[in-house]
DNA sequence: CGTACTTTGTTTAGTAGCGGCACAAACTCA
DNA sequence: TGAGTTTGTGCCGCTACTAAACAAAGTACG
């Protein structure tokens, strides 16, 4: 076979801009085999083929040569594709007024490794954000994991695009503190290799729900969950995460659920933050919050051991009342195919499904549009793992420059 | 020479993908010459020249290589790329509470011939659509041009995918008319070429003015427009129309701004649909409404003719307030980076913008996102263009599948 | 008025990334 | 054991680009 010297080429030149797709592809488990993969892209077998394997020799993912049992398919078994778990990870940080927490999230959205850490609430973003990277960067050195980046979850929003922290009112830190900046440079002065990321809670864990959890297969998918204090909201629209022009989008702690409500902070009254929140449960309730666990984890522990109580009864009632009219609102504007809960949301749709979807319903003007799905947050630490998304982004977008190969700007 | 057979293709064999691109850039009048066409695409000098031969071999471009002032600038003068206003055009209509309107739209959004039509009003939409298609086959048929498609916009809320009309409230047609599909059957009988397309009028009236008018260049633009009876919203995000997983998002009449306000038909009070509507208008400055012209048309002239009334100044600042109000809110969930303002909140604005402007401000959570630009309409029928869109549309994304050669399906 | 410079358009020669096809491989079913 | 079915691979060629050199058409300036 006097095989000329371009053979050596077959098989590492194909499939370049195909890459990324496949890669989300296998990250988000919608490619199983290469079969499936063949057919998701719309390629041939052999482009498929081509890009898998260049995949797998990125150490991204790996083709397994099972003989796993195909059962009850007939014709040549498929090689399985899976995201290879010795690969590179993203550093994954969250900030929120109980503490930090630092996390190495792998492909697939799976946490390798995690370090949660308290921190008294320090009034300066500079000390917790070094604390957490620090934390972070002491598993990737135990891990000897290599790291393509690093994303941070904050408790805020974030304003566009200079990353400033608009509201970390439950944090302590000065309104504007500028977070991505300090993050970034925390990262870089820790020696992580790679970009560093920030964005809010709500929307990484929206981001993290629809790849990894209950949101997965949703086109426009609306998220909507309580911290502490306050409520948040997130829109995925077509696989990316509807930020606004500003950062502000979603902003729906604001709405207005009960005309003659509680004053809030914003100078209206039953805003939505007011209204569904858990100082709010716990006031309904008729219970006085303690200062010795979060608000969040006193109104979850009254809501499981009790729910009979007459109180606790009433309490749900009426913030599955306010909350659905505020989803209504919502639904209104948006116009979602599915809607996930997050936090005492959460506790509420599970305590009583029925009662929030048919106030939804009702409240929605057109009875196609309130039917909307309504489910609950599926995933562990979402907001963790959506800003290990944030991470993971660029290699998804483009794995060959993102990897190192064909620096993008040398 | 012996030239190969090869050298026939130089020219028609270059340029596909970026086809729809380039020829986007030249209908939104973002690429006036093939300088810029280049920079736009990103590509090759080589390959924008390819491209733009072939979209004018195609008919739907003209490249002048005119000598016209190159004014102030060094280098050799580009030559101008612009609409071949003698190529083929889409067929657009409009119906709405007061009769109809047929017309033909080039690229570029310039209308080449219009027809309007009243009828009295009927309960029957295939009769209201079979006048309108037969009135734009007419003009086809005066004009001899070659027709890409047709579209409609309708003033209801068009449900997806199935395409009823949900609200034609002002109609008096039935709701849940299957407008999408008797639309579409009045186009095929009336033999006219391509396919039909129906939208809310509200929607395309946003996707004209995104295009050709007041939302150039906006990322995410927010559009809000009353016509005779209530209002309607529409969200332009990234040159895509937003409609919402079931065609229903942006139904904003139903806001709350006025918790002590009139009641309104969906069975709340102080709706914005209610509150800031011509019909509105003309209570609060204590007019009589009277039957001979249109709502719209009545409040537009009182406050053209008399805005020092003091009851139509009242009425003015009024319904300022109670429009700010939405607009404030919408601004808080979707973040848009403009706003646009149609029917009766265009004149609004217009009365009084800095008024408007301030309650916007004022309402919205983050200074910022309240300094949001809002702007009036600039087009005239922009509904009626962006219905032409709709049907131009598979045009710009493939102008060789769309225009007859390689047939999409066989 | 001619030369240098700047910018735009064209020609030619590649090249990356895919599709098409034939064939090989690995299983099920009868 | 062989036919049928599905999956993976090697090879060829096409399409839509890029790269680079060249040509053209103007301005700036002596």
């Amino acid at each position: 076979m006097n095989g000329k010297a371009t053979t050596t080429r077959t098989r590492l030149d194909r499939g370049r801009s195909a890459l990324g797709p496949a890669l989300e592809l296998v990250h988000t488990g919608r490619a199983p085999t290469r079969a499936v993969l063949t057919a998701e892209l719309g390629v041939t077998r052999a482009t498929a083929g081509a890009v898998a394997a260049e995949l797998e020799a990125l150490g991204l993912i790996r083709v397994d040569s099972n003989p796993g049992a195909a059962a009850g398919s007939q014709g040549r078994p498929s090689h399985r594709l899976a995201v290879d778990e010795k690969g590179p990870v993203a550093l994954a940080a969250q900030v929120h007024a109980d503490g930090f927490r630092a996390a190495l999230v792998g492909l697939g959205g799976t946490i390798v490794a995690t370090a949660p850490g308290c921190v008294t609430v320090s009034a300066d973003p500079a000390q917790v954000l070094g604390a957490v990277v620090d934390a972070g960067a002491a598993l990737l050195r135990e891990t000897g994991r290599r790291c393509v980046g690093a994303g941070l979850a904050a408790p805020s929003a974030v304003a566009e695009p200079e990353g400033t922290a608009l509201n970390p009112l439950h944090l302590a830190w000065p309104a504007g503190a500028p977070v991505r900046e300090i993050f970034a440079e925390r990262v870089r002065a820790a020696g992580i290799e790679g970009p560093a990321f920030t964005g809010n809670d709500v929307n990484l864990a929206a981001l993290a729900e629809h790849r990894h959890g209950a949101g997965r297969g949703a086109r426009d998918l609306l998220c909507v969950a309580t911290g502490h204090r306050g409520v948040g909201g997130a829109l995925v629209l077509d696989g990316r995460l509807h930020t606004g022009s500003a950062g502000l989008a979603l902003e729906v702690g604001h709405l207005t659920v009960n005309p003659e409500g509680r004053p809030c902070h914003c100078g209206s009254r039953g805003c939505l933050d007011v209204e569904t929140d858990p100082l709010a449960f716990l006031t309904v309730a008729g219970r006085d919050p303690g200062p010795e666990v979060s608000l969040l984890q006193q109104a979850r522990d009254l809501l499981r051991t009790s729910p009979d109580d007459p109180g606790v009864r009433a309490a749900t009632e009426e913030l599955i009342d306010r909350l659905g009219l505020g989803l209504a609102g919502l639904v209104n504007i948006l116009n979602p195919d599915r809607i996930i809960l997050g936090g005492l949301h959460r506790e509420l749709l599970h305590a009583d499904p029925e009662r929030l979807r048919a106030v939804v319903a009702d409240r929605s003007l057109w009875g196609r549009s309130g039917g909307v799905p309504i489910l609950p947050c599926t995933l562990d630490h979402n907001s963790l793992v959506g800003a290990a998304e944030l991470a993971w982004q660029p290699v998804l977008d483009d794995p060959l420059s993102a990897l190192g190969r064909e620096p993008a700007t040398p």
